[in-house]
DNA sequence: AGCGATTTAATCGCACACGATATAAATTCA
DNA sequence: TGAATTTATATCGTGTGCGATTAAATCGCT
């Protein structure tokens, strides 16, 4: 009897799947978007959110953790211990500002900028490995900046 | 010198600014979505991989550890830790397949089948939570399907 | 000036993800 | 048949994510 469900508790099921597409397109395609970058990473000697993390400095290097974790959405328990890594990689920096000693400014170093050659390669690899069109591409971006809003 | 960046190596960020918008916007997405579940999942007890577990077996319940890392695409370092914990909770049973006793057959008890009640209201909630159209949300998966093809 | 509230990072604990490796059972094939 | 190979899980180590807590510095308000 209870290995046997019997219809009626099926119903409410329907939704269930309904929701659960989106949400778990969004987990596997995230996840599979983590592999697919690993072994080019793996070049770099940076994991994925790391590659983020230097995306984002590349961009504008003295930041303090603050901004970094507005710019990739996390807080510093997940930023600390990777900027950590980073900076017994010899990439960063992290140092007390000195205008105010709540804050810990992290900065490239001349070792952290020169890896932004190394990893110039990596977006054509990533577009031909995806073999999307580039405006499906930008279209789903967009998409997906609203999810994040 | 050092601190200001020459124009000219300036030149190569364009393409990593290209590329990034994708991968982070899906890596942003994702961790956003697990966090607006996790109040609704709190109450259920369960974790967010924990939950698509739990969707999967909740459609089709004798299922072997394999068969759930392919519906997930996850491998049995994650799922087995994952199913445990769900055993250690008296949601889902383990036992060793006797026709083929390397599979592992993971199956609902029936505290995980009557978790399901529970957990029917959680769709609704995040289509509201998510308050995005119904037609957009069904274009978004099927596009993030082909990402994780 | 003083002191409670706020801000900023760091720390801690738990639960993923996943590559690499280990182990045991089933299958293949010489 | 039996050794080599393949298949199905489990284990281990590293690196996230994040809620909760802590600690230190600054701010605000009287």
């Amino acid at each position: 009897m209870s290995q046997k469900t019997p219809a009626s508790a099926d119903a409410p099921i329907e939704a269930l799947r309904l929701d659960n597409q989106l949400c778990f397109a969004l987990y596997g395609a995230a996840n599979r978007m983590t592999r697919l970058y690993r072994p080019m990473l793996d070049a770099l000697g940076l994991t994925y959110p790391q590659y983020l993390a230097m995306l984002v400095l590349w961009e504008a290097s003295p930041r303090t953790v603050g901004a970094l974790g507005d710019a990739l959405d996390l807080d510093s328990s997940t930023l600390t211990p990777l900027l950590k890594r980073l900076e017994a990689g010899g990439l960063v920096e992290r140092r007390r500002d000195p205008e105010d000693e709540r804050r810990v400014i992290v900065a490239l170093t001349d070792k952290g900028r020169a890896l932004r050659d190394q990893a110039a390669s990596v977006p054509e690899k990533l577009f031909c490995a995806l073999d999307m069109p580039l405006e499906a591409m930008g279209a789903l971006r967009e998409r997906l900046k609203t999810v994040a809003r």
